[in-house]
DNA sequence: CGATTTTGACCCGCGC
DNA sequence: GCGCGGGTCAAAATCG
């Protein structure tokens, strides 16, 4: 089959797509943000609301790397000095649409439907078509509001978006 | 015909 | 060591 074994992941600088990507948040709230490592508990809070405003169409969502001085602030820390080199990126927004398809821009295939046991929502897992894409994305409905989308982003693009 | 979806099975980490 | 939960892969089926 076609897996990952000849080539590794093409060059991929570090790459922008940090500077100039301030996309409107429209009905889209934002669960967390947070990257690598794990801070379970500490996830920054945003909920941007604007007005009812319905955008079915191509929207982007991407990333955006920053730091979001925010409610915990850690500073020191103990040595643990360990370089990673997968950018693992968790975006997990909440976007209030009907339909989970929702278009980013990207192409997505579905590699799993899994049924998780606090709803009756089945969650779907997508990730990016382009090979050298180690881009994940997880949608799964609300389960305390039908009506609502979880859609989560898990690593960065690396063919650039379009 | 190729890409993508679909569904079940399998795998992995963790808890008990 | 096994069970549970979650995540991923893979073969077959379907769509375009």
């Amino acid at each position: 089959m076609s897996n990952s074994n000849n080539f590794r992941a093409q060059e991929s600088p570090e790459n922008d797509f940090s500077d100039q990507s301030n996309f409107e948040f429209s009905e889209y709230l934002m669960i967390g943000e947070w990257l690598d490592e794990d801070h379970p508990t500490s996830m920054a809070l945003e909920t941007v609301q604007n007005s009812g405003h319905q955008a079915n169409e191509v929207d982007e969502s991407r990333g955006s790397s920053s730091q979001l001085g925010g409610s915990n602030s850690k500073e020191n820390e103990s040595g643990s000095v360990r370089e990673r080199q997968e950018v693992r990126e968790r975006v997990a927004f909440k976007t209030k649409s009907e339909v989970e398809i929702l278009d980013d821009g990207f192409k997505w295939r579905k590699y799993g439907k899994k049924m998780v046991k606090n709803s009756p929502n089945p969650r779907n897992y997508y990730k990016c078509s382009v090979e050298g894409c180690p881009v994940k994305k997880r949608v799964e409905r609300d389960r305390d509001d039908r009506r609502f989308v979880i859609t989560t982003y898990e690593g960065i693009h690396n063919h650039l978006g379009l």
